[in-house]
RNA sequence: GGCGCGUUGGUGUAACUGGUUAACACGCCGCCCUCUCAAGGCGGAGAGCACGGGUUCGAGUCCCGUACGCGCUACCA
C-alpha cells in the first residue's frame, strides 16, 4: 500500500484518556508499519466545550507515549471556511437544502430523552426539503436565518466495507437529513467537518472508535455527494469500565487519564504494550503466546485484521490502593522494569530520582558502577518507577532521611531488647572488616550471632530494618553491600536507639 | 421507540477454511526456594464457549430466534 495517510482526531473536551490513546496508537502503528503519514488534528469545532488546556493535555499524553506525528497539529476550527464552502457547494448541487425552521435549543443533559420522545411520534419529513429553489433563495436573501441540511436520497441504501466490522449497510430511510451548517453564523458541524478535512488531508484510512460506526453512513453520503473517493474505514471496539459501562472521565476520573500513568511511574513502552493488547492480538501464530512486545515488534506485527469486534474491559477495582489500575498493566510495567536493558531503564530512573531530589551527579560519575548495581538490585521489586524513590530512598540518601515503618520497627527492632547491645556490636564488627562484600559481611554476621548465642535471623531482620527502615527487600547481604560500610555501621548504631 | 454492532473462565486474548480432555497471559490458591518481601520454578481451582432451536457423522466455529450489553439516532464531537 502506497501513500498511506491516517489521522488521530481527538476533540479537546477532555484529557487524553485510555480509549483515545489506543486509537492514536493504532493509527500510529498502522502508519509506521506501512511507511505512511500520521497526522494529528484537533477537532475543536465545539467551542463551548473545547479548551486550550485540554489540547495541551492531549499533546502531553502523546508526547509521553512517544506517538510522534508527521503533520499537525491542525485545528479543525481553522478550516471552518472550507467546510462552509463545501456545504454551499452541496446546496448548489441540490444535495442539500436550507431549513428555515427556527432553531430549537437542546441541552446536553436531556438529549437522549428527547430523542426517544421524538421517535415515538411519527417522523415527518422536513417541510423545507422540497422548497423550490427560488423561494429558498428569496427567503435567504431577505435575511431569514436557516440551517443547511443534507438531503438524504429517498430510496436505496449506503454501504461500505469496514476493515474491522465488515460490510455495513443502511437504508436511506433510516438516516435523517443531518444538519451541515448551523443557522447561527453558519457554523459547520462534525459530520461535515470530518469529511471535508479528511478529504483535504488526503486521508486514506480512517481508524477511530466504534461510536462512529453508525454515523459513517452519513459521511459516506457526503463523500459521494462531493464526488470524492471514500477512504477505508476501520472502527475500533470500545474500552469499557469494569461494570461494562462506558469509561468516562467524569465517573472514573484520574484512572482513565494518560498523564496519571506517567505520574504514577509507568514506562511509556509498557503502557503502550498493554494498550495494544486491548482489543487487538497479533494474527501471526508465532506470536500467539506472547504478551510482551517492544515498540518495533508492535509495528512489525500490527494489522487491522487482528482487531477485535467486541468491546474490551479496562479492569480495575476502585478503592484498592495497591491495585489501583488494571493489574495486567501493573504486571507489565513491573516486567519492563525487571527485564529492560539497564541502560534503557537508567534515564527513566534518573528522571525519577531528580524529581524526588535524590539525584547526585556522581551516580553517573565516580559512583556509576555502584549506582548501576544498586538499581539492578532494587528493580526486581519495583512495579513502577516511583518505587525507585519510595522503596529505594534509603540507598540514595547519606543521612537518615528515610522512613522507618512503625510496625516494622516494632517487629524487627523492638521485639528483643537484647538488640540494644547487639546492634552496636555488629556495627563495630562490620566497621572492622578489611573487605566489605557479600561473603565477608555474611560470615561476619553469622559469626557474631554464634558468638552472642542468638539466631542469625534475628540480626538479619533487625539489620534490614536498621539499614532501610523496611521489613522487605533484597537479600540482606546485598543490601548491606549496597548501603556500604560507613553507612551500615552508622545506621546500625542509630537503630540501637530505636530499640 | 428505530437502526446498527457485539457476546469464549473474574479480566485481556487464542483456537487453520466445523474434527482429540477449549490454549496462553494477568489475577487467585498451594508447594519449592528463603533472612524478609518480591521475582523465579512447579502444581491447582476457574469457561464447555450468553440462552434456545436448527444444519451436520461431528459446531465455540454455519443458520434462525431470544436475552443481555454497547453505540448511533443533537443546529455535540
Amino acid at each position: 500500500m502506497a501513500d498511506i495517510r491516517v489521522r488521530f482526531a481527538p476533540s479537546p473536551t477532555g484529557y487524553l484518556h485510555v480509549g483515545g490513546a489506543r486509537t492514536a496508537l493504532f493509527n500510529w502503528l498502522f502508519a509506521r508499519k506501512h511507511g505512511g503519514k500520521f497526522i494529528l488534528r484537533i477537532e475543536d469545532t465545539d467551542i463551548q466545550r473545547s479548551s486550550e488546556e485540554m489540547v495541551r493535555g492531549i499533546l502531553e499524553g502523546m508526547a509521553w507515549l512517544g506517538l510522534d506525528y508527521d503533520e499537525g497539529p491542525f485545528f479543525q476550527a481553522d478550516n471552518a471556511e472550507k467546510h462552509r464552502e463545501a456545504a454551499l457547494e452541496l446546496l448548489d448541487r441540490g444535495a442539500a437544502y436550507r431549513d428555515f425552521t427556527p432553531k430549537e435549543e437542546r441541552d446536553d443533559a436531556t438529549v437522549k430523552e428527547r430523542i426517544a420522545e421524538a421517535a415515538r411520534q411519527t417522523a415527518t419529513r422536513n417541510p423545507f426539503r422540497d422548497l423550490p429553489r427560488v423561494e429558498s433563495d428569496a427567503r435567504a436573501a431577505a435575511g431569514e436565518p436557516f440551517a443547511i441540511r443534507f438531503k438524504v436520497p429517498e430510496a436505496g441504501r449506503t454501504s461500505f466495507e469496514d476493515a474491522v466490522f465488515g460490510l455495513q449497510e443502511r437504508e436511506y430511510k433510516d438516516i435523517e437529513d443531518l444538519v451541515l451548517l448551523r443557522s447561527e453564523g453558519g457554523h459547520p458541524l462534525y459530520n461535515l467537518s470530518v469529511v471535508v478535512d479528511d478529504i483535504l488531508m488526503n486521508i486514506t484510512h480512517v481508524i477511530r472508535g466504534q461510536d462512529h460506526l453508525s454515523n459513517t453512513h452519513k459521511q459516506v453520503l457526503i463523500y459521494e455527494a462531493l464526488g470524492k473517493p471514500v477512504p477505508t474505514f476501520a472502527h475500533l471496539p470500545l474500552i469499557l469500565a469494569p461494570n461494562k459501562g462506558k469509561l468516562s472521565k467524569r465517573k472514573h476520573g484520574e484512572i482513565v487519564s494518560i498523564t496519571t500513568y506517567r505520574d504514577a511511574g509507568f514506562i511509556p513502552d509498557a503502557f503502550l504494550n498493554f494498550l495494544a493488547l486491548l482489543g487487538w492480538a497479533p494474527e501471526d501464530a508465532e506470536f500467539a503466546d506472547r504478551e510482551i512486545f517492544s515498540r518495533d515488534e508492535l509495528i512489525r506485527v500490527f494489522s487491522l485484521e487482528g482487531i477485535h469486534k467486541s468491546n474490551a474491559v479496562f479492569n480495575f477495582t476502585e478503592g484498592d490502593e495497591r491495585n489501583w489500575t488494571d493489574q495486567k498493566a501493573l504486571w507489565m510495567n513491573a516486567e519492563y522494569i525487571k527485564t529492560w536493558p539497564l541502560d534503557r531503564l537508567l534515564p527513566l530512573v534518573k528522571a525519577e530520582l531528580q524529581q524526588a531530589g535524590l539525584w547526585k551527579e556522581e551516580f553517573e560519575g565516580a559512583r556509576k558502577a555502584w549506582f548501576d548495581r544498586t538499581i539492578d538490585l532494587v528493580r526486581e521489586r519495583c512495579r513502577t518507577l516511583r518505587d525507585f524513590t519510595l522503596k529505594g530512598r534509603p540507598y540514595f540518601v547519606d543521612d537518615l532521611s528515610f522512613e522507618f515503618e512503625e510496625a516494622t520497627v516494632k517487629k524487627n527492632l523492638q521485639k528483643d531488647p537484647a538488640l540494644r547491645d547487639l546492634l552496636p556490636g555488629l556495627a563495630d564488627a562490620f566497621a572492622a572488616l578489611a573487605e566489605f562484600n557479600h561473603e565477608t559481611t555474611e560470615a561476619c554476621l553469622r559469626a557474631f550471632a554464634d558468638e552472642k548465642g542468638v539466631k542469625a535471623g534475628l540480626l538479619i531482620n533487625a539489620t534490614r530494618t536498621a539499614l532501610t527502615g523496611q521489613a522487605a527487600g533484597p537479600g540482606l547481604f546485598d543490601v548491606v553491600v549496597a548501603i556500604g560500610q560507613p553507612r551500615a555501621s552508622e545506621r546500625l548504631r542509630h537503630a540501637a536507639s530505636l530499640v
